[in-house]
DNA sequence: CAGGATCCTTGCCGATACTG
DNA sequence: CAGTATCGGCAAGGATCCTG
């Protein structure tokens, strides 16, 4: 069963599921500050297993967000790094993170308030 | 096993958990308009069950983004609508839908480019 | 009308082992 | 080093039935 049309598969879904994946919104992150190596994402972000940091990876890279470098050497050297699209969903992230830390204490405060609103 | 700790509890993140649940964001939006009543929004979001419905609208509720007015009448009546920190939540929401809109088209294209080069 | 309670499925995700 | 493949657990969420 679908969703309201109005919202299934409209931009703002799309990007919503984007912004509301933890892994997704951490690599963004990560790479904001410059290129990082698979290893080094895998070893920041503490509690990702493989699989979903390249399930992660490999989502953000066909939605054109990062790119992915392969160096023909060995031991192999991947290289990923935001792309100027990345960078622009970086500020949307950065405009949510204001908003949060502009308001979670309302949302604290409205949450022991009503908790205790239940005792 | 934990995310990594600079970012799994975070304001950010309880912030990005809301913004990406679906039924959470659709409420939002069908209220931003105004007041509606559980029916209106059952009907209005298709495929939400009564259980998701509610268990939305209580979420929403404790973190002070809607008010629940019951009327005590027969039959009841209960009424939901945004508060300021609601309508304030909604602008951020906004804001996603006009990066959206400004940005599918890059998306969908690097996605169509990934998957031809998969074949 | 506005939910609460219950059951049950599915698909996400973590852990682990293995490979070019 | 940078992944891939496979298995299993567990919790979110849908369907359904019931009530003040």
């Amino acid at each position: 069963m679908l969703p309201d049309a109005y919202a299934a598969d409209c931009p703002s879904r799309q990007i919503l599921n984007r912004i509301g994946d933890t892994w997704s919104v951490l690599v963004v992150v990560m790479l904001a500050d410059g290129t990082h190596r698979y290893t080094e994402l895998a070893r920041r972000i503490q509690g990702v297993s493989p699989k979903m940091l390249t399930q992660t990876l490999r989502g953000l890279e066909r939605d054109g967000l990062i790119t992915r470098t392969v160096h023909p050497v060995v031991p192999p050297r991947v290289d990923y790094a935001l792309t100027s699209l990345g960078q622009s969903l970086y500020g949307l992230v950065e405009g949510l993170e204001k908003w949060a830390e502009a308001h979670i204490d309302d949302v604290q405060a409205a949450r022991t308030a009503y908790d205790a609103a239940q005792a």
